[in-house]
DNA sequence: TCGCACACGTTATAGCATAACGCAATTGAT
DNA sequence: ATCAATTGCGTTATGCTATAACGTGTGCGA
């Protein structure tokens, strides 16, 4: 699926989530929007959805927020299972998408008959610099 | 660790999730103990936050819910990471084990000197029996 | 030009989770 | 014995996350 022109809103949203350095949640957003007219929750839900849609956004389940994709250029949706390690001190992400454990897991659902739709990988712990 | 005598909030918490079919949230809890004279959330999310530590319930962070642990007898805490596939039609919960992808998943991990504390893998999608 | 799809705005509400207070029972050290 | 610390419990209030339901305007193809 190729990426379509953006709306105003999405772009507005993108851009936001873009220039973070941490995921965010949709409230953060909001907030961070409303000098740019932006007033209720739906309006970011709303670019959300599609920019997730599109591919160029992850959700993170585990944190209730959202992050701009690591890789701005390719679609993400054609990188097969993605994981995500979360610093729980400095919030920074890390995104990684490795086809063994995706073919391991893949296997597994097969063998379970299972039609995998959505995944979802997170480590949640501390980064090299906050570990110390 | 040894899971210790459960209390009896905690008894009646964890009773509900065996007995349940599927995950159920915390508000859906809280009805099933109405009766029992719960009265307010905090009592099922004091509750489930001990289930939680002891290692004998899992949480679904993908669809705010909980589940008993697959395997009552043993401590899931010594199965290094969990994976779950989740039946979007039914409900239905399938806990997964599984060295390989948890070995992949440590070895990058460690490349990148993060620390792991929590996991989550959770595919969600349709069982065999709903994908007809 | 009619109908449809889509983005948008607004208000209200539903669903999930925790803060902050106080009380009672237990334990363990002095 | 007694005091302090810990733990579980109950209650009220509040905050955060997400969606329902309504209506508006715009663009575009039949």
């Amino acid at each position: 699926m190729t990426t379509p022109m953006l709306t105003k809103n999405q772009t507005l949203v993108f851009d936001v989530l873009t220039k973070a350095e941490s995921p965010l949640s949709a409230y953060t957003i909001l907030d961070k929007l409303r000098d740019q007219g932006f007033r209720a929750p739906l309006q970011v839900y709303r670019a959300l959805d599609k920019l997730l849609e599109y591919g160029v956004v992850h959700r993170l389940e585990s944190i209730n927020s959202f992050v701009a994709c690591a890789h701005p250029d390719e679609n993400c949706h054609s990188h097969g299972l993605v994981a995500f390690a979360i610093c729980e001190s400095c919030g920074q992400v890390i995104e990684f998408h490795d086809h063994e454990v995706d073919h391991r897991l893949m296997d597994w659902l097969k063998s379970q008959k299972f039609k995998a739709e959505k995944s979802t990988i997170e480590i949640r712990g501390h980064c090299a610099k906050c570990a110390a």
